[in-house]
DNA sequence: TATGAATGAGGTTTCATTCAT
DNA sequence: AATGAATGAAACCTCATTCAT
């Protein structure tokens, strides 16, 4: 069976992931800004000069892992499935989902996102490939929800975002080191059923 | 009428607050690492050879915004208040206030909160003079009204991370210029009746 | 009893005092250029500003203090007297002046004498109102003892040298921390015997 | 005919010499405070961040000059080889080699004994790579001449130290510009043969 | 294509000196 | 005359980028 690409090709393609996940090690250690190219040369284990036969700039290299990031995150299929079944299944199934698969880049992202919000070019890369995507799958299966009867008529894009809110705003307490939050990120299960139960039933004494 | 200080004292934390303010417009516009020393003495109108007198470092002027933060937030006063309300307006209190009081640090806090993520020092002190009080705070108010009967007997301290983390998730989504975000911050009124009703009785379809 | 000078001028003479005093010290602890004027002022007890209404710049203070220095040596009255003493005697006393009265200064000398290597104003002041008086002072005597006979035919002005080397090399060692130097010079006794018999009568076997 | 070294690293030496070259220019004209690290690169003909390529700091840089001085400075094969002469002719070749291979360093050292004063690192390897091993030499061989009966039973280290002495005393008298000193300084002959016999026989009138 | 030494612009910080009070 | 905050030139050093090998 073929390979893709020529065998100069294929090299070429590894030798770029390798220096991706370099960066990426290296951002999510120190940050963007304290990350020199040395560091970044170290970890990839290539030469310094080596990163601009691939990248044109450091900058150039934190969009390209923006890029790697969207290609990582292929939930739609996995919900598609869950779209019939019972709501708190699917707030369920989209919980754990999120839970399992953000947790190992959650250390990349702590090296990213605080770069996104004094760059605009990389901020509306990674909104579009990213963000944007995901908040519109959400926002198809919440509509349709909405549809079937099974929600309230609420204000479907705005609680497609409170949703992703808390899980956002619940990292943001976690790399601030709040011990609840530590506490509840480590324990999946209750924290599912706790955010089922509030976003479903909300708080009130029925 | 006696002033507070002599002169000398009252003109040096003048002088201080101007150079806060400074940096405080130069960190929100660029970011810290962005911010140069020269466009923070710019901004304060003072010579750079200034801010030295007053901080002994880069890095002391981002701590002692933090600590200007932490004197701007005085909401308990105002919530206690709001203690026997119904549930409904209690929220709708809570939230209106920090709709109206964090909008003006949106800027500021863009500028510090990316920093946090890998500043140890600063991100202690931020949690510990900033986000912990309004965590117990808030999770006092949630314990007492379970104690009343109002709420059902959800996780108190959990719940609480979890009203505070929309907000904060609904910021970043702003920062990253989702336009449902933006559209929904910039009516208050119809985020906070969206967000009450969810809070309090869920999505479901009852 | 009349004081010289109206009370302001003494004053202000005992002002500039002060401030050479603490410029002495700290000069001589952390050398010139690692001594910043806001030492001096701490170490003077003044105010920044003061120094320079009394001294034009921090290299003006530098001369003030070789100025003051050179008054604090005088001893020619004292070698006169031992003019007509035996040989020995003579050497004896001139030593046992120079290391009573050298060593208090020890660590001033220290602060200014490196500086006198790049600064040739500086250098050629302390050359012509320290060294070059003492060395006058010295080979005056040697000369009258080579014409009453009782040295050898020596060359009168580099044995003079060579004999205020010995000090001033010993004075090094001992900066540098060589222990067998300091030994020598906390016994001065010992030192001053050796020194003696060793210029009077050589290291030969007899 | 192989050479030592790959040719990288043949190059990165020679370059090391070279910006070692050119901070000893500097140095020696300037002295170590008021030479900048822009004025070193000049001399060296590098660019100033090349500098640090090589040396981790302008102390650093200090450091190796002491380095390559102590490598210069081996006298010891030279020194054996006179051991079994008279005395007389002892002294004058350990006087014409000191005079000889001090001369091309005097510029040199004027650099770097200032800092000594008030630098304990530099001052400590200075003494262990340079001062003490010369010390330690000559003891060696004062002492081998007492056990001969070639010298009086002197105090053989403190002989040694007086020795040295007349050396870096007169150095010093030179640096500071005293003309006999020079002048003695430019007739090696004349003043070997009065060092020489002022050591072993005194300045008394036999 | 891979290398890593060389580059130099630009950053933060210090400190001698000035000057309004 | 004394003060000490303000000044800004200039220092040391870092690091993204280039380029000869």
């Amino acid at each position: 069976m073929a390979q893709i690409g020529t065998r100069r090709e294929r090299r070429a393609a590894e030798r770029r992931r390798q220096i991706l996940e370099g960066a990426a090690r290296v951002f999510a250690e120190k940050g963007y800004h304290r990350a020199t190219t040395r560091d970044i040369a170290a970890a990839a284990d290539v030469a310094e000069g080596t990163l601009y036969n691939y990248f044109a700039s450091k900058d150039d290299l934190l969009m390209g892992l923006v890029g790697e990031l969207a290609q990582l995150d292929r939930q739609q299929a996995m919900l598609d499935e869950a779209l019939d079944q019972d709501l708190g299944t699917f707030f369920r199934t989209y919980l754990a989902y999120r839970l399992g698969h953000t947790s190992p880049y959650q250390n990349l992202l702590a090296g990213i996102v605080p770069e996104l919000v004094h760059h605009p070019e990389l901020r509306e890369r990674y909104s579009r490939d990213f963000i944007q995507p995901a908040l519109a799958m959400i926002e198809g299966h919440i509509q349709r929800r909405i549809e079937r009867g099974q929600l309230r008529d609420v204000d479907g894009p705005l609680v497609t975002r409170l949703l992703i809110s808390m899980m956002l705003g619940l990292q943001m307490l976690l790399i601030m080191g709040d011990p609840v939050s530590q506490d509840a990120w480590s324990h999946p299960e209750r924290l599912i059923n706790t955010l089922t139960q509030m976003i479903i039933e909300g708080v009130r004494q029925p």
